[in-house]
DNA sequence: CGCGGTGGTAATATTTATTTACCAATTCAT
DNA sequence: ATGAATTGGTAAATAAATATTACCACCGCG
C-alpha cells in the first residue's frame, strides 16, 4: 500500500464528469425517476451552460452506466432502475391468484406506513404545498364525481407522500409499484365503493392522511396510511364476495327457468 | 429570487480552484499550521501534477484570501491566522454529504424488521430447518475465521428469513436488493468488526435473529433484525470516521518530522 | 562574492471545450 | 403518404484552458 503524502495529485474533474455528477445526483435522490424524459440536448446544454458535444459525452457515460437511454429522433430517458420485480404477467397472476394479491396488499401496507411516518417527519414546505394542492383536487374530483380525476389524484397523493419521505431507496422502489398498479386491474374503485356507495370514506381517509403529513404528526400519518390500506383490503374482500354471490345467484336463476 | 430549476449550470471547477481547495482543506484541518513553509513551487507542482503557472495562479488566490504569504527568493508560507475568524468559504468546507448509503440502510432496516416479524409468524418446518442449518454454518465459519463462508452464510440467513415471511411481494422486492448488496457496498466486514474485533457480536446477533424466528417470537425477531441493522450502521459510521482520522493523523505525522 | 536555492515572467505547444454546420431518425399534423 | 418540426448523431474550425520550456530576479549562506 502506498505511503500517505501530505499533498495528493489534483484529480481535476473534466467538464463531462461534472455533468455526469449532477445528473447522477438527481437520479440517485429520486428527483429524476426512471422513464422520465430528459430535456432535449440543445435545451439541456443551454441550461447547464456547456457545449452539446460535451453534454453528449456526459450522456454517453451515463448510458454506459445503465442510467440513461438515448433514442435517435426521440429523446433521452432515465433508464429503468429498479429491477422489475413484478412484470405485467405477475400482476395478471395476482389478479387471478387471490392469496398473492393480498400478499401484495400486506407488503404495500407496510411501505405506506413507513412512507407516511417519514413524510410526516421530513416534509419540506414545498412538499406540504404539493400535498395540500392534491387534497384540494381530490375533494374537487369527488364533488364532481369525476372517476378519472379521482384516480389520478389518488396516485398523486401517494406519490407525493413517498417523495416527502426523502428516502431515495423507498422512492425508487415504490415508483415501480405505482407504475404497475396504475396500469392494472388492482385499482378497482367499484370495489372501493362497496363499503360506502359514495366514496366519502375513501375521501376522508385521503384527507386525513394528507393532513397528518402536513401537520407533521408521525403517529397519526402512519395510522391513516395503515387504515387506508386496511379499508382497501376489506373492500376488495367484500367486492369479491359480492361477485361470487352474484355469480351464484345468476346460476340459481338460470336453473330455476 | 430566481425560480428553482431542475438543472443548474455546471459550475465546472478550474484547475487553480481545485488546487486552492486542497491547500485550503489542509489549512482548515490544522495540518498546515500558520508560519509553516510550503514545498517549493517546482516540487509542489510536481507533487500535485499541475503546471507551475497554474500552481502559481492558485497560490495567488490563496494570498489574496490572506492564507498564504509568498516571498520572492525565500518561499511560500502559511500566513499568520491567529485571531482571524474562519473564512465563510472554510466553513463551507465542513458541509456534510450524507451518502445515499445511509438512506439505503434506513430502508433496509424497515424491511428486515418486517420480514423477521412475518417469518416468526409463518415459518414452516422446512423454513426452520433451513434457518437452523444456516445458523450452524454461521457458527462453524466464525470459529474457523472463514470470512468468505461467513459472508455467504450471512446472506443465506437473511434470504431464508425473507423466504420464511411467505410474502411473495416482499420476496421479490428483497431479492433484487440482495443481489445489489452482495455485489457492492455491503462487503466491508472490517468496518463491521470495528465495534468488536472478533466479530462475536455480529455472530450473536445472527444467532439471536435466527433463533427468534425458529421460536416463533415476532417481537423478539423484529427487535433482533432492527438491532442488527443499527449495529451495521454504527459500525460503518465509526469505520468512516476512523479512516478520516488516520489519514489526517498520518499527514500531521509527516509534518512533525 | 558566487552558488544554489527560491519566486517571477513570457512565448509556445498541447489539450479541452465551444461554435457552427449539416445529416439521420422519429413523431405528428395535414 | 408526405412534409415539417422535433429529436439525436457527426465533424471541422475556432477559442479557451492548461502545460512545457526557457530565462530573469531575489535571497541566504558559505
Amino acid at each position: 500500500m502506498t505511503k500517505k503524502a501530505l499533498f495528493d495529485p489534483v484529480g481535476h474533474e473534466s467538464l463531462a464528469d461534472a455533468v455526469v455528477a449532477q445528473i447522477e445526483d438527481l437520479i440517485a435522490s429520486g428527483v429524476l425517476k426512471q422513464g422520465r424524459q430528459l430535456p432535449s440536448e440543445r435545451e439541456l446544454a443551454e441550461t447547464l451552460r456547456v457545449s452539446r458535444p460535451k453534454l453528449r459525452e456526459a450522456l454517453h457515460i451515463l448510458e454506459e452506466r445503465g442510467l440513461v437511454m438515448i433514442k435517435h429522433g426521440e429523446g433521452s430517458f432515465v433508464a429503468p432502475l429498479t429491477g422489475q420485480a413484478m412484470l405485467p404477467a405477475l400482476l395478471d397472476l395476482y389478479g387471478r391468484h387471490e392469496p398473492a394479491f393480498f400478499d401484495y396488499l400486506e407488503y404495500r401496507r407496510e411501505q405506506e406506513g413507513f412512507a407516511a411516518r417519514l413524510a410526516a417527519r421530513r416534509a419540506t414546505r414545498a412538499d406540504k404545498e404539493r400535498i395540500s394542492e392534491i387534497l384540494t383536487e381530490i375533494e374537487r374530483a369527488w364533488k364532481a364525481n369525476d372517476a378519472d380525476a379521482s384516480r389520478e389524484a389518488d396516485f398523486s397523493l401517494h406519490s407525493a407522500i413517498v417523495d416527502a419521505s426523502q428516502n431515495a431507496t423507498l422512492i425508487h422502489m415504490m415508483a415501480s409499484i405505482f407504475d404497475l398498479t396504475q396500469q392494472s386491474v388492482f385499482y378497482n374503485r367499484d370495489f372501493l365503493k362497496t363499503l360506502d356507495g359514495t366514496g366519502k370514506k375513501l375521501l376522508e381517509q385521503h384527507l386525513e392522511l394528507g393532513q397528518a403529513v402536513i401537520d407533521g404528526d408521525e403517529t397519526r400519518a402512519e395510522k391513516a396510511a395503515l387504515d387506508h390500506i386496511d379499508f382497501v383490503e376489506q373492500s376488495f374482500r367484500q367486492g369479491l364476495e359480492q361477485q361470487r354471490r352474484e355469480a351464484m345467484a345468476e346460476k340459481r336463476r338460470l336453473m330455476a327457468q
